[in-house]
Order: structure tokens, then sequence, then C-alpha cells
RNA sequence: GCCCCCGUCGUCUAGCGGCCUAGGACGCCACCCUUUCAAGGUGGAGAUCGCGGGUUCGAAUCCCGCCGGGGGCACCA
């Protein structure tokens, strides 16, 4: 039997990090063995329901290329794939445990509701419904339809005994069934809640393995229970742990727990997005840290994953990004860095020229958007923003006139340059900076200031070539004036 | 309050009874390379394996208790 998997997210709002990590997992499960990855939606809170919240779910998978089988998108052998258009099939469902006596209606209004769950916390007993509706006689029932009151359809939990099944991750897990009450299964206005919804779409759909959140775990007996109450086998059940903040609490805003989108707008690459967040409980050995798609699909297993929450480290996510970076080719580092270019320039960037750049930044940047400020420079017209006593520096600080006259010899010494290449510019600067006696790399920085404007910046002889003699000269005259 | 889960360097992790005086990675520090910044190289600091009992010739690894942390307890998912 093929392995079939799902992400089932529910629109309301973008995803972050955290779902998408366990959406990764079921997506490498399904890939690794062969089977299918499937996309539903869940939106039966019309509550919570957020525009472009689907939108959203579909553009991260596309960003970070977790591609799906059967969708609403796409369509598949169990559609629709979207929760809200399968409503008729969860009201036969629920009609069906009414039938074997596995649910029934509640007419408890939300102020009783709301009554009985103070009174047993101020008794401090776990707040649970009471399961008054739970035994009302027909006549008793008849009237309350009669009075027009919307029921909701509770599930009826065994009052005794234990739920007992295994996680994947954890083993075996035991639930007290007097621990659970009758929760809800379709609620007032005809929607079902999740705990309906999913495990029969599950079943219908043939989900074998179902990877979610840890915070699902203590919902197990409950959904264990529904499968049996319907005489279905459940999927394997495995929940992964939630990533967790520097505080070790659920990762949330206020931890700057950015949507998985946001990643991409600072300049993180899929692929090292994706490596990152694979290696947040699981790993594939005892050294191996960059690890492409194809690698990550052969060797992803639920046997190496871990039960235990993980934290985000920020850092390493860098510098992995930054590993990524560096090993692209130059040119399709050029081709990824070029939108964050242009739109912090405001206008479009010559191809060819892009080109020549990239080399002298390839290792000096961790993200995409950091081309910005290591390459700006190459793009501006007019004078330059710095001070004088940065393009003076620390070495000539106590003697600002041989900073200048430094410069002055520079000039000559390019404007005699017959070729214009960083040999021929780094051979003549040298020479220039043994006739005066001065150490060659105190120099250079002088020359670094007044043609980058930046103390750190790219190799400053393939800088100048880059920049071209004309830009070079007038930059570098322009600094001489604001040194007299 | 009740239920459930988790517990190896600051962080991500390897470890599944002897190979562990606990390995790798990020970060940090030092040195090398070097025109700056990076990248790269080398080395270093950093974990009495949450604590206490067992089991065993031998435990980070198995068992029990405790402590700590987290999650759940909705007509939300």
């Amino acid at each position: 039997m093929s392995v079939r998997t799902r992400y089932a997210p529910s629109p309301t709002g973008e995803p972050h990090i955290g779902n998408i990590r366990t959406a990764l997992f079921d997506w490498l499960l399904a890939r690794h063995h062969g089977g299918q990855f499937i996309l539903r939606i869940e939106d039966t809170d019309r509550q919570r329901f957020t525009e472009g919240g689907v939108e959203a779910q579909v553009e991260t998978l596309r960003w970070l290329g977790l591609d799906w089988d059967e969708g609403p998108d796409v369509g598949g052998p169990f559609a629709p794939y979207t929760e809200s258009e399968r409503l008729d099939i969860y009201n036969e469902h629920t009609e069906r445990l009414i039938q074997t006596d596995w649910a029934y209606r509640c007419y408890c209004s939300r102020e009783r509701l709301d009554e009985v769950r103070k009174a047993q916390q101020a008794r401090k007993e776990p707040p649970r419904y009471d399961r008054h509706c739970r035994e009302l006689s027909a006549e008793e029932r008849a009237q309350r339809e009669a009075e027009g009151t919307k029921p909701v359809v509770r599930f009826k939990t065994p009052l005794t005994g234990e739920t007992a099944t295994r996680d994947a991750l954890r083993g075996e897990v035991t639930f007290a069934n007097d621990t659970l009450d009758d929760f809800v299964i379709l609620k007032s206005d005809g929607y079902p809640t999740y705990h309906l919804a999913a495990m029969v779409d599950d079943h219908l759909m043939e989900i074998t393995h179902v990877l979610r959140g840890e915070d699902w775990l203590s919902s197990l007996p409950r959904h264990v229970l529904i499968y049996r109450a319907f005489g279905w086998e459940p999927p394997i059940f495995a929940h992964v742990s939630n990533i967790v903040g520097a505080d070790r609490s659920k990762l949330s805003k206020r931890h700057g727990a950015h949507a998985a989108l946001e990643y991409r707008e600072m300049g993180y690459l899929p692929e090292a997005v994706v490596n990152f967040l694979a290696l947040l409980g699981w790993s594939l050995d005892d050294h191996t840290e960059i690890i492409d798609r194809e690698t990550l699909i052969k060797h992803f297993d639920i046997d190496r994953l871990l039960p235990n929450p993980a934290a985000f480290n920020a850092d390493k996510l860098l510098w992995m990004n930054g590993m990524y970076i560096r090993e692209m080719s130059p040119e399709e580092l050029a081709a990824r860095a070029r939108p964050f270019l242009e739109k912090a320039l405001g206008h479009e960037v010559e191809a060819a020229r892009l080109a020549r750049i990239v080399p002298l930044i390839q290792e000096r940047i961790k993200t995409l958007t950091e081309i910005v400020e290591m390459a700006d420079f190459f793009f501006t017209e007019g004078p330059l923003e710095y001070d004088a006593a940065t393009l003076v520096g620390k070495k000539f600080a106590d003697a600002p006139a041989r900073a200048a006259e430094g410069l002055e010899r520079v000039i000559a010494a390019s404007e005699r340059v017959t070729e214009w290449s960083h040999e021929a510019l780094e051979a003549a600067i040298r020479t220039l900076a043994d006739e005066m006696g001065v150490k060659a790399g105190d120099l250079f920085g002088v020359v670094r200031v007044a043609i980058t404007g930046k103390t750190a910046a790219p190799p400053l002889f393939e800088t100048m070539e880059v920049l071209g003699r004309e830009v070079t000269l007038a930059r570098l005259r322009e600094a001489l004036g604001r040194l007299r």
C-alpha cells in the first residue's frame, strides 16, 4: 500500500515556520516512500477564516518546493479537498454515529456551558461538559426541537476504561476515558469540528501516516475513539514536537517567529530553509549538516525523528544560507539576488555588470538582501556618502596630509595605467606605496573609502576594474577635494 | 486544578549496555592566510548526559521516584 500523507492547514493567516516544518516532514515521508502528499484546507471555522489564507499556504509550499499530488487546485480521486465543500459528507457520518448510539444531540446553551465550567473551576475540578443531554428522553428532545434550539452533536465518550494507542515517536500512550468529555463533533451552524472532519477525511482520503503538531497529542484518544466508532483502522500517528522560542515556550509572534514567507523577503533561500528545518528534530547521521533535497528524500524516515521540542537557532540558519549562497554558481546567484538589488535601487541593473560584481561579493553575503549593502556603490551616481575622518582612517589620523598626498599620487598612477585591469592597478599602487614609504594596506584603506564609501568592501582592485577608469578617477578626485 | 508529553555543551544534535576520558554543527575565543570585510584552514573553551535511587562486572543508554520545562483541557484548529 502506498504511503499517503497530508498537510491540512486552516486558512487563518500566514503559516509560520513551525507549521511548515511539520508539512515538510509529511512531504518528505511521502516522497521517501514514493507515495502521495495531499493538501487539504480545513476551513470549518467561519469566524477565524481570513482572506488570502489559502493563498498564503499555497504560496509558501510552492516557494519551498513542497509539491502536492492532490489538493483543492489540482483535484484528485477524493475531491473536494476543501472541507467547507464536504459538509454533506460530515452530516452523513454524524448521522451514522447517532444511529449507532456513538453520538447525541445537545441543546445546552453557551450560557449554561459557561456556568457549568465556572462552577467546576471554582471547585478545582477539570472543566468539562457535564453530559446533561446525553440521556435526553424522546419527549425532551422533541420539546427542544420545537423551541427551535439548534443543537450541536456530541460524541458519546465511554465513561470508564482507557484508550490506549500508539504514537510513532513516543510509543504506547494511554488515556483514562473519564478524563475525556463528550466533545462536540458537529457545531450548531452545521459545520464539523476538527475532530470529526479530519478523521473522516483522513480515512476517506486513505491517509496512512498523520504527522502533525504535538498540540494534538492530548486529542489523540478522541480521534482513536472516532475511528473505532466507525469501525475503521486508524492511520499511523506521529506527533512532531513544536518549535520553541529562546524561552522554550511555543513559538509565537513575540519571539519574532516569522511567517515562512518572511524568510523569502529577508533573502533566505528555500533550499537552506528546507535543510535547516529538516534538521530540527531529525538528523541524517552524526556529522552531515548540508543536505540537499534529494538526499533528504532518500534518507528521511520517522524512525530518526525526535520527540523533544527544538529551539529555533537563527544564527545557524544564517550560516547555512551563506553556505548555499557560496555553493551556487555565480550566474544563479546573480539571477536570484537581482530582484533584491533592483528593488532597493529602484531601477533595473545591467546583467553584464551584475555578472562581474557577483563573484566579488559571493563569499561576503549570507542572505540575498545583503547584496544591497555590499554592492550598492557600484550603482550610485554622484558623490558617495562618507565623512572625511573615515576617509583618512586610523592609519593617517595624525597625518591627513599624507593621506591626501597618497590619493594624489594614486590618481596620477591610475591615469598612467595603460590597461585598466586589477593586475596593472595593483602593481602600480603597490609600487607607489613603496616609494612613499607607507604600508600598502594603509594606503589601500584610503582608496577603498574613496571609491566605495565603506571601510569593509569587496577586493579593492577588482572593484576599481569593474567600476571603470572614469568613475574610479572621479571618485578619487572627489575624495581628494574633500581632504583639502 | 486535571491529563499528556519532553529532559545530552548556550542552541541544533550523535549516542539505541562496554567503541564515551560523550562525537559533529552553529555561535564564541585564539592563531594562520590576507589590502578591508568575508571565505577558508588550524586549535581552544564549553555537557559531573535534569536530580536521586536501583538493575548490571559495566548505564547517557534499562527500571522506579522526584524535580524542571512544555502542551492540552472551546460550538478553534
